[in-house]
DNA sequence: GAATTATAATGACTGTAGTCGGTAACGCTA
DNA sequence: TAGCGTTACCGACTACAGTCATTATAATTC
């Protein structure tokens, strides 16, 4: 090494970790997720190859974390939506005005391309791209709350655990959007989710 | 060039392809599908890199080939299956054995792994990589006909077109084999299969 | 059968994700 | 303050998918 201006201050990891976030974040908008290398980065965060992998095991990792950071952004509040209905609406209909909304959200604001990506990456599971993950255990305790309303108030029946159903209920959320990645764009994500949700919720219906 | 053995044929591309499709087909069974380079390939094969490219537009066009063939090949005869139940069974017992049998089938005979890229690659949707869509279609007929059974003999409501019913089926089953990959090894395709079609059966059940 | 067009094949080259051996700075313990 | 372990960092290097200019051969047209 030619001992060149020895930034005196080593100990800025998290200075370089949030420039790499920082200038990838900025490429990403300017040319795509996928236009964009790794050493497009590093160059313009002014770091070596070798400091990107110190902070982040993989592009992958690197991507995942920023799609969960745009997920969350562009996220409706979905608690706050479904406290907006009238005390004696019934929950058939918020759930189905909820997986409606989800479905807006997922193809208006989030969009196919970084479903796309994140959908893929999932799939890989390439350490360090969890991320992703936390936004599902959010959906997921929103559809327990309401489905056990539902059962609580005598809509839906009582054979089936809170949990269990809870948990088909985000699984068809996800199903559809992966389904929505393979057909797009020969796919209404709303209409589906819809149609789906209304042979499922008469499932669980008294 | 350097007019080295000229092969006198020059017109046996059938037999490149096939010789490719062989050789793939052996280091892929050997060590796996990821760990094979298109360079190893090629050089089993001995060709050039160039001539691969003339065959197949990318790895993962061969890749899914591939897959197809293990995928029918290992897959049962759910035609065959269908037909072995007594005529008064139900749509609802035969459906719910036949998701069953899928299940089996995914999960036992065609493998995490092979499953895995298969889901990865029709993400991406590549160019020449649809062979895997045509399993999908069986499914779906299949399906249809059965659902279509089930409105005949009055078992199942009229309100939802046939059609529609056996497209969220069919989804179904792809989003809960996505859903399989990314929690793998921790979810039980089977169980949840059955548990997802006892839900969505109820709900066009009349 | 000469010219033209289309397809098969070559292999060096490019782009890019990820690796690795080496180094500098810091923290900790004696 | 010397020694030791850990973390941040460097950049040349590797591995690998895919490209391209070029050439050889077969099929088609005149």
């Amino acid at each position: 090494m030619k001992t060149q201006k020895t930034e005196s201050r080593r100990r800025n990891a998290p200075e370089t970790r949030r420039k790499i976030y920082q200038c990838a974040d900025e490429l990403f908008r300017q040319y795509g997720f996928e236009k964009v290398s790794v050493d497009s980065i590093v160059e313009k965060a002014g770091i070596s190859k070798g400091a990107f992998y110190v902070h982040f095991p993989s592009k992958d990792s690197l991507m995942s974390a920023l799609i969960a950071e745009y997920v969350n952004k562009s996220d409706f509040n979905y608690r706050t939506f479904e406290k907006s209905f009238p005390d004696d609406t019934s929950v058939f209909h918020i759930l189905i005005a909820l997986v409606e909304k989800i479905a807006d959200n997922i193809a208006d604001n989030v969009g196919y391309n970084l479903i796309k990506i994140a959908y893929r990456i999932q799939i890989e599971r390439k350490p360090g791209t969890d991320f992703l993950l936390d936004y599902n255990r959010d959906i997921y305790s929103l559809f327990r709350d309401l489905v056990n309303r539902g059962i609580q108030s005598g809509e839906f029946k009582t054979e089936i655990p809170v949990d269990v159903i809870a948990d088909h209920f985000v699984m068809a959320l996800r199903g559809l959007t992966y389904e929505w990645c393979i057909r797009y764009p020969d796919f209404d994500l709303k209409k589906q989710f819809r149609e789906h949700f209304e042979i499922l919720l008469s499932g669980i219906k008294k």
